[in-house]
DNA sequence: TTCCATAGTTAGACTAAGTCTAAGTTATGG
DNA sequence: CCATAACTTAGACTTAGTCTAACTATGGAA
């Protein structure tokens, strides 16, 4: 297991004690947090108080740099995600949580539409229950 | 062309000068407004002023009718459809617009996944650019 | 007609998610 | 040791949206 140290700067991003705290906590849960699950999460880590801006710089830092990926599944706020590689979402529309669909659960889909849209990318969310 | 009072009948909502004001602009429109995009183009449509509380009300009472749709496709604000029936989106990574794709030019999904995922339904968003 | 109840609208206060700022702290290279 | 840059902090600020309390329109009884 790569140390998340590592791992950051592998991504060109300075291991500060507030960022390995922050990745640690995203990297870690298969919850998908919002940045205000991560302020409360990581409450208390440290010696000192992370700041409400340095929960949002890190987590835009570590989606810039590739290490998480951000997830808008509904209004309101978006929600980080450890799992950077392509996959979709699913929604338990009892309980609102998210779980990763691997790539190669769904049939790819065209990469042009109607002749004038040309698709670079997409992603599904799917609603329904999980049992 | 039924008239919009009609249509708002015909859904069970009262069709006051605000309603009718506010259910036209988004009707008329293939722009999928944001709230304050409808709040900005019904200003000065009536002789009274139509208040924010009004228009997201509305919009609200609108959408719970069935009459418009909600369309999430980035954080920050939600958008109103007028198109209410089963289709996807294509996002112009450079503009920002959205655009309808028909439900049959994508292909069907699977309404289980995973075993342990029972969908009731799924929304796909493109990214892309168009032409 | 008048009265009343209900539904709808309004301005503005309030909340929640997120950004910005200005000052303080922590590395780092010379 | 110092200068500079990078980072973090508290709190002000912005934006999207909800809530509140007062006001207005409507549609029957009486
Ligand atoms: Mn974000
Ligand atoms: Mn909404
Ligand atoms: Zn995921
Ligand atoms: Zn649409």
């Amino acid at each position: 297991m790569i140390s998340t140290e590592e791992l950051l700067n592998n991504h060109g991003v300075k291991p500060t004690p507030q960022r390995v705290v922050i990745a640690d906590f995203v990297l870690s849960t298969h919850e998908h947090p919002t940045a205000e699950d991560v302020l409360k999460g990581v409450a208390g880590q440290l010696p000192v108080t992370i700041s409400r801006a340095t929960v949002y710089n890190t987590l835009n830092t570590l989606v810039a740099a590739g290490v998480i990926r951000e997830v808008f599944t509904e209004p309101g706020a978006c929600r980080y995600d450890a799992n950077v590689s392509k996959h979709h979402h699913f929604v338990d529309t009892r309980t609102g949580r998210i779980f990763d669909i691997p790539w190669d659960e769904v049939p790819q889909l065209p990469r042009s539409l109607k002749g004038r849209f040309k698709v670079h990318g997409y992603e599904i969310t799917f609603f329904g229950e999980a049992t």
